[in-house]
DNA sequence: TAAGATTTGTTCGTATGTATC
DNA sequence: GGATACATACGAACAAATCTT
């Protein structure tokens, strides 16, 4: 790492920020779960020696981050909570708001990731995992047939790789597939107008999803992972085609 | 996802909240870019009637995420502030602080990733590029002697990775990798005391990553992709018998 | 160097809103 | 419905940082 000790005086650390971290140390320090109650605002107040706006803006400070949430009234107060999956989609879509991906670069880590991660669990799932997999592949029988059900087959089709991300049980993996599923899902697409629909592209990822659950059902990890390589190929094309532009905006917090 | 649409009346945002988006929206909209002036303390309190109180938190909340910066005295305010890789990465492990990862979850991944990455990029480096992995690949020429000296390796070899999937100008991936180096270095390790420190597996990681650099000089795809992934496997299995454990604690906000 | 201007940073007192009993 | 306990919000004053002259 270049830059581990910096000479400069480093910019001053406001006091919220101060007592955010103390609040965080405390946490990490305790081993405080979810759920776990806080000290309330006049207790911080007395315990840190600062103003309620200054506890107050440390709150806000973690609460921003997902690590803690308040609630008012009696019984009311501050309390650990979980970052959530979608609030960390959030704070880190925000993060390549600056980053200008493409569809290239978003489909160059799929293809890395998905078919290998079909061929993983090729033989290793329950019943039901393969029934709801099945529906999501089967759910829309025809091509689209207006912009919003063409939307919303893409999102189905999104969703069906972010469950078979969630089965393989890596928390790291099935949060980067369900990430680029996100940005995916947002993305704002630009038809050509004289390219209006390629209903054949349409048919062939719906059957390589099938093939797929086909595949994962016998155990046969080296036709899952083709299957799974051919269906992220026609999917970037089919994205390419459509000029599909990735978002530039910010995500709401959840 | 089990819960998409609540009956539930959604807990009220609290003013500090919904004032802070505006401000993303505001941004947004304008497409103001890093750097670009927000409205002061005093614009936005008669703008959105509200009190200082809550304009101040509701920026506390932005900076928090890394949106926006703001520094005191004449010329000062709040200003666009680029979401920096080291911001995302913090924010995104308090997230991981909740999943528990395991190396194998880690490696499951870097197996994906990494031995395509090197494989992509098979001759397409530019000589100082080359250089600056040759040095980071040989800069320890002996076996660590002491705790501090192995970690330093440790962290030399993890930016080695990273450097790499930096080169391949895919933001997505340059952070996702970049983001795994972070929690290995960060991670705590448990040495077995039987187990004090296997030589041979060191000298081994240290050659894989001189073979690949030359393997990229000659562009030989498959030799890179091959000398990765023995890499990989040889990484994953120091790391298992040290017992190495992921950490949990809270990054500190940068 | 010093003084003044400008803008955020912090405090305090008070009042209001909200959930529980 | 009323009392209670907590967070939420407001406004005015003062402190600190930093730029200009």
């Amino acid at each position: 790492m270049p830059e581990d000790s910096i000479a400069r005086p480093l910019p001053r650390r406001s006091r919220p920020v101060q007592v955010a971290d103390r609040i965080k140390d405390w946490v990490v320090e305790r081993d405080l779960k979810t759920g776990a109650r806080l000290p309330s605002e006049a207790e911080m107040i007395a315990q840190f020696g600062v103003s309620k706006g200054t506890v107050r803006e440390a709150m806000r400070i973690l609460e921003a981050q997902g690590l803690i949430i308040t609630r008012t009234g009696p019984g009311g107060g501050s309390f650990v909570g979980e970052v959530t999956a979608e609030r960390a989609k959030s704070l880190l879509a925000n993060y390549f708001y600056f980053q200008q991906l493409s569809i290239t670069d978003i489909y160059q880590m799929r293809k890395m990731l998905e078919p290998e991660l079909a061929a993983s669990m090729a033989g290793r799932l329950e019943r039901w995992q393969l029934d709801e997999l099945r529906e999501l592949a089967t759910r829309h029988d025809r091509p689209a047939q207006s912009p919003e059900e063409e939307r919303d087959q893409h999102v189905t089709s999104l969703r069906f790789h972010e469950r078979l991300a969630e089965f393989a049980g890596n928390p790291l993996l099935g949060f980067c597939v369900s990430f680029m599923a996100r940005i995916l899902a947002d993305l704002t697409v630009y038809r050509r107008l004289y390219e209006p629909h390629n209903e054949e592209l349409w048919a062939r990822g719906r059957q390589h999803q099938i093939d797929l659950v086909a595949a994962l059902e016998r155990g046969d990890a080296g036709a899952a992972r083709a299957t799974m390589r051919s269906h992220m190929e026609g999917a970037e094309e089919m994205m390419q085609r459509q000029e599909a532009q990735v978002m530039r905006r910010f995500m709401g917090s959840p």
